[in-house]
Parts: C-alpha cells; sequence; structure tokens
DNA sequence: AGAATATAATTAAAACATTAATTATTTAGA
DNA sequence: TCTAAATAATTAATGTTTTAATTATATTCT
C-alpha cells in the first residue's frame, strides 16, 4: 500500500484534511461555506465579473456556480445583473451586506493564512510552491498516457 | 487578490486540479469513481478492514463511505461480513471480480503515478513532502487561532 | 441574409461531502 | 450488576461535484 499511500493525490488531500478545519470552523461561524468564501472574495475582488470569469478564479465549474450563486443571492450578499451589451452574460456584483462581512472576516481569513504560512520558511514556502507547479504543468502537457483501452485489455 | 489567490488551500487545489483528469479519464473506463477506486485500492491491501479503518485510509468520511459501499457491493465488487465478535463492526472483503479489476486498473495507476513523480527529481519531490507534512502538523497543532467570536465582533 | 458553429448560463441526474442525530452494541465505573 | 459513557455503522438534511444535455444569444462563414 505504500506506493498508493504516498502518491501525490494522497499527499496532497492529506495536507487539505489538515490545513481546512481552522477554515472552515471561521466560515461556519458566519454561516458560510468554504466555497460561498471562494465566490466572495474573488466578487469582491472586481467590480464586475461574468459567471465565466469567477469559474476559472474560483477552481469551481460553472455548474457548481449556479447553485452557489444561487444560495449567495438568497441572503443577500450578491446580485445578478443581466449584461446589456451581451444578454447571455450574467454578471456579480457584490452587495452592501457582504462588503459588511467582508470587513469582519477577511482579516481572520489572512490570519489563518499567515499562521499556515509562518510554519515554514520563506525559502521553504517558494520552493514547495514551485514544485508543485512544475509537476502541475508537467501533468497538463501529457493527459494522453500510453495505456491500453479497458476492451483491449478484455480482449487479450 | 493577490494573497488569496496563493493561499495554500488554492494551491493545493490547483495542483489537484491538474493532475486529477488523467486519473478520473482511467477510472471512468472501468466505470469507477476516484472515491470508488480509493475504496477498492485500501481492501485490495489487507484481508479484512472495518469501516472505520477504511475511513483513516482513504481520508473519507465514514458517513459517506456509506453510499461509496452501497454502490461497490450493487457492483459485486465488495460485500459487506459482520463480525461475530463485535457485533456493531462490519468488515469490508474484495470479491473476486474486483481482484480482476485489480490486476488491470493498478498498473495503470501506478504509470500516472511515475509519471507525475517523474517531473522533478527526487531530493524536490521528498523536500515538498516533508513541507507539506510540517505546515499540516502546525495546522493540527493549534487549530484555535486567537480570533474574536462573531457576537463579539458586531457587538463592537 | 441564413445556416452552422460557438458561447454563457442553466438544468438534470447521480455521486459525494459535511454536520448532526440515531440505532445497536460494547465497555467502563460506581 | 446496572448504568453512564464510548464505539461502529447508519440515516437525514443541506450543499457541492461531475458529466451531459438544454436554452438563449452571438458570431462566423458562405
Amino acid at each position: 500500500m505504500l506506493t498508493f499511500d504516498r502518491s501525490l493525490p494522497m499527499i496532497l488531500n492529506r495536507a487539505l484534511d489538515a490545513i481546512m478545519p481552522p477554515y472552515r470552523d471561521l466560515f461556519s461561524r458566519y454561516d458560510l461555506t468554504e466555497q460561498q468564501w471562494r465566490v466572495l472574495r474573488v466578487v469582491w475582488s472586481s467590480d464586475k465579473y461574468k459567471s465565466v470569469d469567477l469559474a476559472s478564479h474560483t477552481l469551481l465549474a460553472t455548474a457548481s456556480l449556479v447553485g452557489i450563486l444561487d444560495r449567495l443571492e438568497k441572503k443577500g450578499l450578491v446580485s445578478r445583473v443581466r449584461s446589456t451589451t451581451d444578454r447571455r452574460a450574467v454578471y456579480i456584483v457584490a452587495t452592501a451586506k457582504s462588503r459588511k462581512l467582508e470587513k469582519e472576516v477577511s482579516p481572520q481569513v489572512t490570519a489563518i493564512h499567515e499562521h499556515l504560512r509562518s510554519s515554514v520558511s520563506a525559502e521553504e514556502w517558494q520552493l514547495m510552491e514551485s514544485i508543485l507547479t512544475r509537476i502541475s504543468a508537467a501533468s497538463a502537457s501529457s493527459v494522453d498516457l500510453n495505456v491500453p483501452a479497458p476492451n483491449d485489455v478484455a480482449a487479450s
């Protein structure tokens, strides 16, 4: 089991499992989920973002965004504004209520970020980031591995 | 947005987004989900595992495991065996059918692991693992940060 | 202009995640 | 022993993910 246990997916998932609880505890105190937070902090960073822009910045699929935005809208934290120049597009804008939330929550999120960040040296942090970036790039460049299709295997 | 964009959760999620598609493509060819694979490879590694043991080795909550095991059982890949010595416990065992699947899929999964692994040096890989492990440990040791409760903030 | 194609957002269905509560059984302690 | 606490598995409710299909609007190309 050693080889699977120390595979990159497991390494990354274990790290996420370890670091997320403090974030989730914080978000839940404000009745927010992790994904809702991710959407809000991008919306707060700009006047106008289309759904499709949110997707790339939050790492959430547009299909997932629909429901997340529905719930954020119901809570009065964002509103949807149909574009007049391209009527397919919808802009997501932050409400005044969500701006208040931003002022309360953001500093606490930053505190968690910095606490994590301070547990290793600046050089190590930078190194980890660059190693992960390089592995990710390698993966994206050759998604198609040279493996037989299931039918081929079954037929052999 | 720079500070949030380069936070550890985003770094890790971006890396997972980049590396998972080849795994998911492979699993879907065998009509398996990523989580089902995770359960199977642990079940294959031992004769007898209780549900609660599976949870820790797969990083899946026991509540999630119930449904995953239901579906694996329905496909004839695992079976549940009630323990006679502790009648609360259920052992999960691999079927002969799932052993055949193991022989087909495992080598291909290993190939993806090794492809990722080969994109950086052995030293870098080891370093990344140790840095992430240290950050994770730091997080676990102080989940309770010194932040005010929501009510305190609102009252101020 | 008109048809094929592309794009933005949404919907639908199945699977999984998260939190809290529940059931059944076992263990520990007065 | 008898009860309180702990443990294993499950259920329930809400939210999210993934893939595929759908709707509406734009764009491109002939």
